[in-house]
DNA sequence: CATATATATTTGCCTAAACGAATATATGAA
DNA sequence: TTCATATATTCGTTTAGGCAAATATATATG
């Protein structure tokens, strides 16, 4: 079975969370350090959130190397897409949304990102 | 200031409060009675959840007499209208949402309601 | 006024869930 | 094997939030 409107909206209701699922919904495929960099939070508390979304359908995580990247889940549900992509335009261009992407811009914590200082 | 998509997403995250926006997002509009009729739920429950719901701007009450009339809350930004909208598609025909909309049909504690038993 | 009905709020309790800190696991390199 | 790095999980505590029961408020009617 896929998941129901309820285990969705428990999965998105925490703020960080959200915070998570907004990059995501901007960048399509983000390592954890690159999260935990961009949110300027604690690993295991970033780890624990993505765990949470990751059971609930909302992220896939792949593995390369030391890294794992997360990105939003292939299968969800049509609706559940579409009330992502709703819920992501009302963070666009809001705190503290708009300055995780910004922080993201400076990271550089794995191969392909642009690093120059 | 608007909602936020956080307090949005805590507003609804809960079943109950779902199945009242989902009930609320099929009729329009709807008064206190029937809705409690329609989930067979308490009263004071279902007034309290729908007072989250209220102060977060997701329905309006309208007195008249002693009913008051629930719908959706007009002013909602647009993202928000699409994410109910969606969420709302994704209640659709499933339990317990079907059974609430059917327990509805048979409730009439208001002028206006068709009741023939 | 008193009573009845519809709705709202308060209170105390309890559980779910978030937190920080510590620890564990997995991979890659020396 | 040992070390370093990236990520995950466990543990004990605390807080947010749901619940049932009781009570309060508001409106209509007699």
């Amino acid at each position: 079975m896929s998941i129901t409107p309820d285990q969705f909206l428990r999965s998105m209701a925490d703020s960080t969370r959200l915070r998570l699922l907004a990059l995501l919904s901007e960048k399509r495929e983000l390592c954890v350090c690159e999260l935990k960099d961009a949110l300027g939070l604690a690993q295991p508390k970033v780890s624990r959130h993505l765990a949470v979304l990751r059971e609930g359908g909302l992220l896939v995580g792949r593995r390369e190397g030391l890294w794992i990247y997360y990105r939003l889940g292939p299968d969800m549900p049509a609706w559940a897409a579409r009330a992502l992509a709703a819920v992501h335009d009302g963070c666009h261009g809001k705190s503290p949304y708009r300055e995780d992407i910004q922080r993201l811009a400076e990271v550089c914590c794995r191969p392909g990102d642009a690093c120059d200082f």
